[in-house]
DNA sequence: GAAAAAAGTGACTGAAGAGTAACTGTGATT
DNA sequence: AATCACAGTTACTCTTCAGTCACTTTTTTC
């Protein structure tokens, strides 16, 4: 093309560009981070069945066969997915079971509040997969056993911590594995609705959608709705889809 | 086989067994039924894709090619599936709507109530579908936008109800949309973990989940969480699956 | 530069599953 | 008794898609 081009020093491509360049192994990484991210879509948009190599491969302008370089198969793809989203659990689960720096223990309620928060940003932010939770049942072998233990043990933990918040006195009188549930399934459907690129950041759905959760749990006569967040949230349409 | 078979007088089979038997049409329409809840029941464990014909046929006893007999294709067996879905959302609605025969117009959070409970109880009834509302990308077509289109009426028709209930000081200030995706979710989310056969019944899952909606949503200080409705549900082990 | 390693492609294989058509059995009608 | 309508089955076709393999292209290393 040119003739420009000189002999360069003998500099091993590690070195080039003062190291500003992502290393091989870290290229592959990124790649394969790509990858769950959009597979994590494609399952949620269209199922696990409905949705094809072929298209994943093509969000990501490969053709299908390259993907097996960086994973085993579809099966595998799901499981790291379901494996992200419970790593993102028990990650969230552990911080806020932990007593915030006051040192106070904090009440079965801020334990919840703080799990759910922070799993819903790592679910929906803008760097997290969005990871399908529907669709379980398509793990097949070892890998689903491993899924549906981790699974049932967080669930486990959540009805703990409503079940502490309710000898705590955080936490209003009920059935805690109804009161999961039906939190989970507030949660779990935020991949359904929410669009990155939408009006709503992912920080504020979070924090306004634990609020609703938390007025449907908490023992004290539910604060003002918390103002600040819930403005914070430009009012939309009514026909919009979000 | 045995001799003792003699010519019957000369009834028509519409009058056999004192019309105590269905007629075809009522059989067909019976078998049409049962064949719509076990497609509803296999879609909601596997996915559109993941569930097979054969898997439903087999699930009836019959083979796959019978099922052509009672409905066009999987299409259409997915289509009307969520058209009763929607047909109950909108009886739930309307019935809820109109005021109450005391005569006094309910309240937003009034309205609200009545339609997610009749909903619930339609959808997890024993003789309801249980239906698949995951899954709607499946759809294809016509009948896509068909479905798409009274899934958004309803939506609004309860976004609607939300703001109706914040004007009249039945309900809290809130986002609109938020709080019906919320909702909503908690709703579409009981046909993962309900399983017909275990302890709790429709009614009472109905009634409970209502009731920790109506808390996250309600102006007024939460009432005592209604000990009848939550002393109904038996309290399970934590580690059953239910 | 040449050699080696890594990344990616195109073409093939095999399995699963939706839809179809010709055939069989069974009860109702006359 | 013969016929007819209906229900259901078996055995096909056709398509889609996951997974594999031999090959080409690009990048790194020496």
């Amino acid at each position: 093309m040119n003739n420009y081009s000189v002999t360069l020093s003998p500099v091993t491509n590690s070195e080039k560009w003062g190291n500003a360049l992502p290393s091989r192994a870290q290229q592959q990484a990124i790649k394969r981070e790509a990858l769950l991210r959009h597979a994590a879509a494609a399952f949620n948009r269209r199922g696990f069945h409905g949705a094809s190599l072929d298209d994943i491969a093509g969000s990501l302008g490969v053709t299908r066969a390259a993907l097996y370089r960086y994973v085993e198969g579809k099966q595998e793809l799901l499981y790291l997915c379901h494996s992200a989203a419970m790593d993102a659990a028990f990650k969230s689960l552990d911080r806020a079971s932990q007593g915030d720096e006051a040192g106070g223990e904090p009440s079965g309620l801020d334990k919840l509040r703080g799990t759910l928060t922070g799993y819903l940003e790592d679910m929906i932010g803008d760097l997290g997969h969005g990871v399908a939770l529907l669709e379980e049942n398509a793990l097949e072998g070892g890998r689903a056993a491993e899924i549906m233990e981790r699974r049932d043990q967080f669930e486990r933990a959540l009805r703990n911590l409503v079940r502490q918040g309710m000898a705590d006195g955080s936490i209003v009188a009920c059935e805690p594995k109804l009161a999961v549930f039906a939190l989970l399934g507030a949660v779990n459907w935020v991949p359904k609705w929410y669009r990155p690129g939408g009006d709503w950041q992912s920080g504020q759905i979070a924090r306004a959608l634990v609020e609703l959760i938390t007025r449907s749990l908490a023992a004290e006569p539910a604060q003002p709705a918390l103002p600040t967040e819930i403005t914070d949230i430009p009012s939309q349409s009514d026909d919009g889809e979000q």
